[in-house]
DNA sequence: TCTGAATTTGACCATACGGTCAGGAAGGCC
DNA sequence: GGCCTTCCTGACCGTATGGTCAAATTCAGA
């Protein structure tokens, strides 16, 4: 189970803080959501899993949705940070190989939340279609301009920046989404820590001579 | 709605055939599994999207895990059938960016179904794991000794098969499943088709030029 | 120690869901 | 027309789910 957050569920007092009650549920609630997607996942489910009773969770989390909405947040959030690596690069070579580096992270290190949003995005985006209108848009808005100063600048081929995002975000998430599937065809086993290597350099590779921003 | 198929509901006579009702069905039950996943579909709103009352659904479906099922099943097929293209080719440039395209066509033509097999893979793949470890498997397998023979012959750059295939998978399926969030960033407005061409373009460019099967 | 706010929880409720069934309707075939 | 198979469907059932609630428990501060 996921130990990122918190102390375990019983091992201290009875009573806990709001913030490590809350941070048990999310994560919980992360795994879940998941494994089942926002239909299939059941509160009682969430709760076994974070070690509480049903009821609890409804306390700190009045509806389903509620806490839904807050996991597909979070991941949003960690998802954005990504962004920061791009800015501070000064070409394409290194802004996008340090991008495709952090998003590679995160999709090994946030399987669970890569997947919500996946799920989120592909049934219509209920929960999150201001963010994707509002702070989403004027992200990409933001990396197309960067992306166009560098082809002006002759530091790569004329690509359309737009598909170029797409294909840095998909081929990145591909890795957190359809895990499974790569699992299974890698023999069962998880990726190593080699293979994850070999993975990001092949992206790497691939994306940057496919922009002619190495040689 | 999909008018892929069949006839419209209430259009000929009161009886149907057990072939057009069952793809009726299919066709429906692909579009709210699509929207709302396994869990969150209903077989009432399959039934409704189908124009045809709930219990008229299991005597040709008995249970909604069989339903699912075989939406699983058809989009697989398609899926499969895309590699021909591949087989057919006599070098990675051809092969490869034919492969794109009849990939990038079925994210179009089949969005729904796309959708339906990134959630079934998504949520570790509980009804068609067994085509992953066979059918898929060996699939791959097949594509992976075709691309190592393409880089013996010096047609390409040393690439690790495995991970290209995952880049086309990734990045052609992407505009399918993750197609609303492309159509929210493209203003609200589906892709048209001058869009759909750039977008093709734009990855056969990058990875064909990527992995040195062009110039 | 007393008090009151915050937290915990078992029991409970209304609803919605997947699935069943019996009886009726259609249509092909003699 | 008579018969039989196939198809159709409203009404129904048991269960599981999201959510509620009031009583119990914990704990910090006066």
């Amino acid at each position: 189970m996921a130990e990122t957050t918190a102390a375990s569920p019983k091992a201290t007092s009875k009573k806990m803080r709001r913030q490590e009650a809350e941070a048990l549920i999310l994560s919980a609630a992360e795994k879940v959501f998941a494994e089942a997607g926002f239909g299939g996942a059941t509160m009682q489910l969430i709760a076994d899993v974070a070690g509480l009773p049903k009821a609890n969770l409804h306390y700190y989390f009045p509806t389903k949705e509620l806490l839904y909405r807050q996991v597909v947040q979070r991941i949003f959030q960690i998802w954005l940070q990504a962004a920061d690596i791009f800015d501070q690069a000064e070409g394409p070579e290194e802004g996008i190989g340090a991008y495709i580096d952090a998003k590679m992270e995160i999709s090994r290190r946030h399987a669970d939340g890569s997947k919500v949003w996946a799920s989120e995005v592909m049934h219509g985006a209920p929960v999150i279609q201001d963010y994707l209108e509002t702070t989403l848009t004027d992200w990409t808005n933001g990396r197309i301009e960067v992306i166009e100063r560098w082809i002006a600048e002759g530091r790569m081929a004329p690509i359309d920046p737009r598909h170029l995002l797409y294909m840095l975000w998909a081929t990145t998430q591909h890795y957190a989404d359809f895990g499974h599937q790569i699992e299974t065809l890698n023999g069962g086993a998880p990726l190593d820590d080699v293979q994850w290597e070999a993975a990001k350099t092949n992206i790497k590779t691939i994306i940057l001579r496919g922009i002619g921003a190495v040689e």
